[in-house]
DNA sequence: TGTATGCGTTGTGTATACAATAGCGGAGGA
DNA sequence: TCCTCCGCTATTGTATACACAACGCATACA
């Protein structure tokens, strides 16, 4: 009888927490509503269990708040928190690419990033961007991104970066969903792109002060087309973490 | 019968967090060691279901690291993880500083963390310090960094920080501690305190990168001072994170 | 008619039983 | 003597049962 299909593949506690956090990107549970573990028993197919392990890792996640009387909901993000989360990655990423540069980094290392790079210069140069070419984009940026917090080679760094990139809108594919909602959509990639390769070069010659500041400028860049993004409302369902926008308040 | 004294005052699953954390950090469990769930039980007095909370709690937190085949360890930090801890927290609290200075503080606000200061300063005119002065500092110098960092009104990087801060060792009284092993601490101690004066000032004047600046050098000399402190191992048993750091390796 | 109290239901916190897996030790063969 | 394989044991992952607390609704009294 497979009445209780269970996939022995992987664990019920991550298969909980996948779906749990499908149904909170996906905007199937509502920013502040409280989650019941018995629904969550019935929807995620695992039991109660790991089901609460799943609950307890999203909160610290960040996608999840406790509540004093008992349970969790749903969190919700104002605007303000979605920008300032941006700029917060960006400091922390700022930081890496400065330890990258002080610390130095071989050619070898850094061959994967400049592949990476020029994978990204080549999608860049069709004119308009093809929605296919934009979603190998999204990929290339978050390999991007990794590999440089990966250059810092610092575990409470990367592990930090990490945790800042949980929430969806603070992720690097997060905000160029955002930039895409925007008319001059190309033409802030390509000025991302600027970025990158800049941060390489002062990587290369080792300069943490520019590389530093090139990755904040990256970041302010986002913030800003995050607003303007978010003043006309166009597009902006390719943003899956927009279900955890307050809607009412603030 | 009381065969199991149970406190119902506090949840199972925070005592038995709290409990597990003291004997991590009292050095009671070995960095590197496997943390065996049943033994956890026995010592902490809570069930297991608590107790794996507890566990995959503590594990967010960066004190436990999740074993591939099951289970969880005390993680093991190097003296590199712990100077990069100190950093990562101080350039998050630059940005909170930074933040504050260009989102304004009303005078009211900033009332505590005078006193705070002023407070800090009516200790270290003592010289030498005594022993209960400097329990007091310790004390008072987390309270002003919570203060600062709460003046930042950004939900998403006070989260961070306190992440941050939960490695005790990357805490504002974690490296306090790790100062006083130092004969010149008196000094130090008056050389932060002036970080603290110009933060404040900077903050007031809606100076943005002046207090992101002195924020980060205050880390900076925090840093360069553990770095003293760890060479000559004298005092250091003041500092409870030591029970953390790699032994044998690195 | 409004408010307060009590009872019922729902749901979380905790405990424990069961299942599955990984690691270790012993025994047998090469 | 060493290597390999099989089985046992210990420990984790999962499921479920039980207890208590909180919220809501209804009823009774002011």
């Amino acid at each position: 009888m497979a009445e209780r299909e269970v996939d022995r593949s992987v664990s019920q506690t991550v298969k909980a927490q996948l779906a749990l956090r499908d149904q909170i990107l996906s905007g199937a549970l509502r920013p502040g509503e409280r989650i019941s573990e018995l629904q969550a028993v019935e929807t995620t197919g695992a039991s109660r269990t790991p089901v609460r392990m799943a609950l307890v890792r999203l909160e610290e996640e960040g996608l999840l708040e406790a509540i004093p009387s008992g349970g969790f909901m749903v969190k919700a993000f104002s605007e303000r928190d979605i920008s300032d989360s941006i700029e917060l990655r960006g400091t922390l990423e700022g930081l890496a690419a400065r330890f990258a540069a002080e610390r130095g980094v071989s050619a070898r290392e850094l061959e994967p990033l400049k592949e990476c790079l020029a994978a990204i210069d080549e999608l860049l140069r069709q004119v308009p961007i093809s929605v296919d070419a934009f979603s190998s984009y999204v990929t290339l940026n978050a390999r991007f991104h990794a590999l440089l917090t990966e250059l810092s080679r610092s575990p409470p760094l990367i592990r930090q970066i990490d945790r800042a990139s949980a929430l969806p809108f603070a992720s690097p594919s997060g905000f160029v969903m955002a930039q895409s909602a925007l008319p001059e959509a190309q033409q802030i990639l390509i000025i991302g792109q600027d970025h990158h390769r800049v941060v390489i070069d002062a990587i290369e010659n080792r300069e943490g002060a520019r590389a530093e500041a090139v990755m904040r400028e990256h970041a302010r860049l986002a913030v800003r087309n995050l607003r303007l993004a978010l003043r006309n409302r166009t597009h902006l369902d390719l943003l899956p973490a927009l279900a955890l926008i307050k809607t009412a308040t603030d």
